[in-house]
RNA sequence: GGCCUGGUAGUUCAGUUGGUUAGAACGCUAGCCUGUCACGCUAGAGGUCGUGGGUUCGAGCCCCAUUCAGGUCGCCA
């Protein structure tokens, strides 16, 4: 019977020696020293070396090109003690060649060496992208991506959640970010969309009865990416409870991803219970709703200290300040701080204040800061010699973003960020609504979500007060998971998108199935979507969330290997009743 | 859509104030080599300096436009 290997290139040792062996694979490295040559042959498993002693083999071997596949039989052999790899598993061996046949030949000319891809141009290795996963670094971490899924869906299985799979095809979300559309043949001027997230199926699945739901699911959004962010399509853990709290969910991540980062890592993960940070008390500490607790840098409110002040910048703003330790820092470190500021930030201005060990005040605002002012930052922030504050002066929201832009580059400069650790918290208590650049109100995240205190408090407070069972997962600066409780009650919901401006009409036609199907007994749900590719790119430590994909997208959303998106013929846009408009065409 | 950075050999890069024939490493081709494992040694081929215009006696380098890429802001319920 015909085979093409008897062993992997990843299997053979000292007690296989003086077996015939076949194995088949890649020609990683070519060293020819004239009268014998050694071959590294690889494959998905390992590498074997392969030796070619042989006169009429070498000459075989001679026109064999680097990356072709070839199958070869011969038998396995014993290195000398000095001639052990100890780099391969299979070091201890090698195989001596009785024959060959190539399978497939590789161009001598490759457009980049598979052993330093990385250090290639990303274009030009996606293009390549088969070749890219040929190296060992890039291939293991789409196999590591794949043990991670097993885990995830083992963990949830364990926990009593279903997989069901919901539609590709669906429907047009008027909320959020652009939809993918696709065209329907059958029904004229009709459209599916790509949904961005399987947000009304889990909730009619929870209507359905199915309790807990849970899908590897793909979704689709038309935005622009970022180096964390994957264009067109990423994949979530999405999973919804019913007659579940906020609490329940909130355990489930805490459980499913604590593991999970427990299982796959030797860094040191936060224990349950993960902190809980009230939206306001981010924006207040961090001056982000996804803070970075690996940053020990913490952001103060000292309004109060310049109350009595008369120095005009600082006149009727918010005043928020970050103290760092300056000892032995230079000057210098300052400026560069506020040219951060004024050029990257485009602030106003970046005012700040140090104490040498005497006790002495020097800084861009030292004279503003008289000795009243001083006592009363001494007592807000425990301000001490050898110490500096970094001052950003604001309407209040401004001087939130800009702290904690501040925050986070002094933890970058001053080396604070803690290493080797995954930091996770919880922030919640998103608000309900927000205002558009206009002034209207609109919601804040998610229009599902259940405003806490019900009916009472979009009767009672005023919208931009009202908070949401919105929550989010945060891990070490990036948004892990965004989940919230549902609005399960027709007559709220109704309300809730009344502030909006929304009519109930309005609400029925644009969300019809799912407005009709709380009619008919809905349990009180709430559920999360913590993103699979930013877990393992936290997990691997990548910045860049395409080397966890194994075939992303550029950053302007192509293809560059299977050509997508592509024109069609004049018969496919005929059949799907679509008119490309010429002059939209560069 | 805005801003920042970049595009020089198959690949990664260097290229001085604008000045002779644009270099290096790896890869490739040919040759030598019986213990290599990033093998070594010798020789060779390989360039529309992203594209188009301009300034100049002279442009890889300066100016303008354009294109592609990466990052970032907007955007991302």
């Amino acid at each position: 019977m015909h085979t093409y290997r008897t062993h992997t290139c990843n299997e053979l040792g000292i007690e296989d020696v003086g077996k015939k062996v076949k194995l088949s694979g890649f020609v990683k490295t070519v060293r020819d020293l004239g009268a014998m040559i050694f071959i590294d042959l690889r494959d998905h498993y390992g590498v074997t070396q392969l030796l070619v002693n042989n006169l009429e083999l070498i000459e075989v071997f001679h026109k064999i090109t680097v990356e072709s596949t070839i199958c070869v039989e011969g038998e396995v052999i014993k290195r000398d003690e000095e001639n052990v790899n100890d780099n391969i598993k299979t070091g201890k061996i090698e195989v001596r060649v009785d024959s060959v046949e190539v399978l497939s030949k590789a161009n001598n000319i490759l457009p980049f060496q598979v052993e330093d891809s990385s250090k290639v141009k990303e274009d030009l290795r996606l293009e390549y992208r088969f070749l890219d996963l040929r190296n060992e670094n890039i291939h293991n971490k789409i196999v590591f991506r794949a043990e991670v899924l097993k885990y995830l869906r083992d963990k949830m299985t364990e926990l009593g959640f279903v997989e069901v799979q919901t539609p590709i095809l669906a429907n047009s979300s008027p909320e959020g970010a652009r939809d993918f559309l696709v065209p329907s043949r059958l029904h004229p001027g009709e459209f599916y969309a790509l949904p961005q997230a399987p947000q009304q199926f889990k909730q009619l699945l929870m209507i359905s009865g199915f309790d807990k739901y849970y899908q590897i699911a793909p979704c689709f959004r038309d935005e622009d990416p970022r180096a964390d962010r994957s264009p067109g399509e990423f994949y979530q853990l999405d999973f919804e409870m019913s007659f579940a709290t906020q609490d329940d969910v909130l355990g489930v991540l805490e459980t499913v991803v604590g593991d999970t980062f427990r299982h796959f890592t030797n860094s040191k993960v936060t224990e349950a219970p993960f902190v809980r940070i009230p939206y306001k008390e981010a924006m207040d500490k961090y001056g982000i709703d996804k803070p970075d607790l690996r940053n020990p840098l913490v952001i103060c409110d000292v309004t109060k200290a310049f109350e009595v002040s008369d120095f005009r910048a600082f006149k009727d703003k918010t005043v928020k300040a970050i103290k760092i330790n300056s000892k032995d820092l230079p000057r210098k470190f300052f400026d560069t701080m506020v040219d951060f500021a004024t050029e990257e930030l485009e602030m106003k201005g970046l005012a700040w204040i140090r104490l040498d060990e005497a006790s002495n005040m020097t800084g861009t605002i030292s004279r503003f800061v008289t000795p009243e002012v001083l006592d009363k930052l001494k007592e807000l922030v425990d301000f001490k010699e050898n110490e500096a504050i970094f001052f950003v002066a604001d309407e209040y929201m401004k001087a939130c973003l800009d702290a904690g832009q501040i925050r986070i580059e002094l933890g970058n400069r001053l080396d604070l960020i803690e290493k080797g650790v995954y930091k996770f918290c919880f922030v919640n208590d998103f608000p309900m609504y927000e205002l558009d650049d206009e002034g209207k109100i609109q919601f804040n995240h998610n229009p599902f979500s259940m405003p806490i205190g019900g009916m009472e408090s979009l009767l009672n407070k005023s919208p931009l007060d009202i908070i949401a069972y919105q929550f989010d997962l945060v891990c070490n600066g990036y948004e892990l998971a965004s989940g919230a409780v549902r609005n399960h009650d027709i007559d709220i919901m109704v309300k809730a998108f009344e502030i909006a401006g929304y009519s109930k009409e309005e609400v029925e036609r644009r969300f019809g199935s799912l407005f009709n199907a709380f009619s008919y007994g809905a349990p009180p749900h709430a559920g999360a979507a913590p993103g699979i590719d930013r877990m393992i790119m936290l997990l691997l430590e990548e910045n860049n969330i395409r080397e966890v994909i194994a075939f992303p997208k550029n950053s302007k959303a192509r293809d560059v290997l299977m050509k997508a998106p592509a024109k069609v013929t004049n018969q496919q846009l005929r059949d799907v009743h679509i008119k490309v408009i010429e002059q939209d065409i560069k």
